[in-house]
RNA sequence: GGUGGGGUGGCCGAGAGGCGAGGCACCGGCCUGCAAAGCCGGGCACGCGGGUUCAAAUCCCGUCCCCACCUCCA
């Protein structure tokens, strides 16, 4: 089995061969906490949340990790203008992130640094940068340090752009720089900035630029070399172009693949704060079950762009539903027999295909869907040999997507006195129902399953007995 | 202007030379006291115009349209 992967910086698809057998390095560009998650972000954790966990059940020891921003223009910018602190507006957007993550399953990544935790390993990198002639301070006085993009020919190798075709940025402030293209590596302090956002440096007090803390934190937590980078399709340029710059100008190979995934539209529109039609975190997951919201974001390739629809939770829930009542029907009825024990808890080879070939999980999910469907099918028949074959493959499934219905993130209303006292009605009821219909008291019956129905409890019989649940 | 990604049935969404992935919705049938759930079957999809081929949604040429990035952005 070899995982097949789509490099964006060679433009096609490579087998993934490790750089250390049997591991994985991955650096994922995390978000800089200015202001509230949305669904885009959401989509982008949890592509690499896919990836690690794909990796880890081919066997792949994975070091996953995702840095914080949480020092930068905008948020010093926006913090300036309240009277909270930049790096306890930062930390409170830190902590939104984290709650949006871990309430989709998104595992933590192995370690997640902020960029001001690693201040002088960027400063050692601007140091070498200059030292090799590929930076310079500005010479205007300002504390500014630029990367001299003219200096490094292979400036745009990522995105596959000549310096001279390049549209230089119209609101760029030029300051000290050579050239317009060139890009900050360090800023000097200027007045009125907060003294906390300022270290002492070669080039006088400052901070750092936006770039140079993902060449510094990879390094740092990775190594010079490292198997994957990865982030949104947006920061493809200029943010990954600089950082494969700087860290290949310093002398470092730097990331061997790039991996990019897909934005997250809004009816066919870029999320923005002018149009306002940013779906954020907090109110997506509020329209929906945690894992349909799951569902929804991982149903399509990784590299394409997701367009956010009414309606479209709803479908996801319905395919999930169909997954879900799979998997509470095979389990009561294998319970307690000589089949709970056949087969064994792998995904199907059909999924496995599909996942190894850059993780295509739509065609995963039609392989998913193919298992519940013959697993059904075999219920129906009562072949439980065959059922429990697929009921064990689609568990496996479902746990490698973190869709596992039955999994503890997912578990939440359905314990505690108040379920249990609402299982004890419901039976009683169920009980009342059935000796009604052996009588056949229809219309009692049914007044029975209309009553329950109206409590959103809805009634599934079968030869073994009566299941109810409730309508999420 | 430069660099990428797209246009697939009512909707979502894979595929990339040869049996119509899969899901949602819809229609028929089986099952059911009736339902629900499930199963079986159904609609003959690939922006458009040419071409190559025994065979094209898939390759080639042309053409139209959409989106992203080149400025902070997952």
């Amino acid at each position: 089995m070899t995982i097949r992967l789509y490099d964006s910086r060679a433009q096609s698809i490579t087998d993934f061969v490790p750089l250390v057998d049997g591991e994985v390095g991955l650096y994922v560009c995390g978000p800089t906490v200015q202001s509230s998650p949305h669904i885009g972000h959401l989509r982008s954790a949890l592509v690499y949340d896919l990836w690690r966990r794909w990796f880890t059940y081919r066997g792949l020891r994975v070091t996953l990790v995702r840095n914080v921003t949480d020092i930068d223009d905008k948020i010093l910018n926006l913090a300036a203008d309240t009277a909270e602190e930049w790096w306890a507006r930062a930390y409170r957007y830190e902590l939104e992130f984290t709650a949006g993550y871990t309430a989709l399953g998104i595992l933590p990544p192995t370690y997640e640094p902020r960029a001001t935790a690693s201040v002088s390993e960027m400063q050692a990198i601007v140091a070498t940068l200059i030292e090799r002639g590929h930076a310079y301070p500005a010479p205007d006085g300002s504390g500014d340090v630029y990367f001299d993009t003219v200096s490094w020919p292979t400036y745009g190798a990522l995105t596959n752009q000549k310096l001279d075709d390049m549209v230089s940025a119209t609101d760029a402030d030029p300051r000290g720089k050579r050239d317009p293209r060139d890009f900050a590596l360090w800023k000097g302090t200027k007045a009125g900035e907060p003294e906390s956002a300022s270290w002492e440096s070669p080039w006088g007090p400052g901070r750092p630029g936006w770039h140079i803390e993902c060449s510094a934190m990879s390094k740092r937590y990775l190594g010079a070399a490292f198997d994957i980078h990865g982030g949104g399709l947006d920061l493809r340029f200029p943010h990954h172009e600089n950082e494969l710059a700087q860290s290949t100008a310093a002398g470092d190979d730097f990331a061997h693949h790039w991996m990019h995934n897909g934005l997250v539209n809004v009816d066919g529109q870029k999320m923005s704060k002018s149009l306002g039609n940013s779906i954020f975190a907090s109110e997506f997951l509020a329209m929906a079950r945690p894992i349909v919201v799951r569902y929804f974001l991982a149903a399509a390739h990784y590299r394409s762009t997701i367009d956010y629809h009414d309606g479209a939770l709803e479908e996801a829930e319905a395919a999930l539903d169909r997954v879900e009542v799979f998997l509470g029907r095979a389990g009561r009825r294998l319970a307690g027999t000589r089949f709970v024990g056949v087969g064994s808890r792998v995904v199907s080879d059909a999924f496995a295909e599909a996942m190894d070939d850059d993780l295509n999980v739509p065609q995963a999910l039609g392989a998913l869907h193919d298992s519940v469907r013959r697993g059904n099918a075999a219920l129906d028949d009562d072949d439980l040999d065959t059922a429990a074959r697929e009921w064990q493959h689609t568990r496996a499934m479902v746990e490698v997507l973190g869709l596992d219905p039955y999994a503890p993130e997912w578990r939440g209303s359905d314990e505690g006195a108040a379920h249990t006292a609402l299982a004890t009605l419901v039976d009683k009821l169920l009980e009342a129902r059935n000796s009604a219909r052996a009588a056949k008291d229809f219309a009692n019956a049914d007044r029975i399953r209309a009553d329950l129905a109206a409590a959103g409890i809805t009634i599934e019989d079968s030869p073994s007995g009566s299941h109810w649940s409730l309508e999420q």
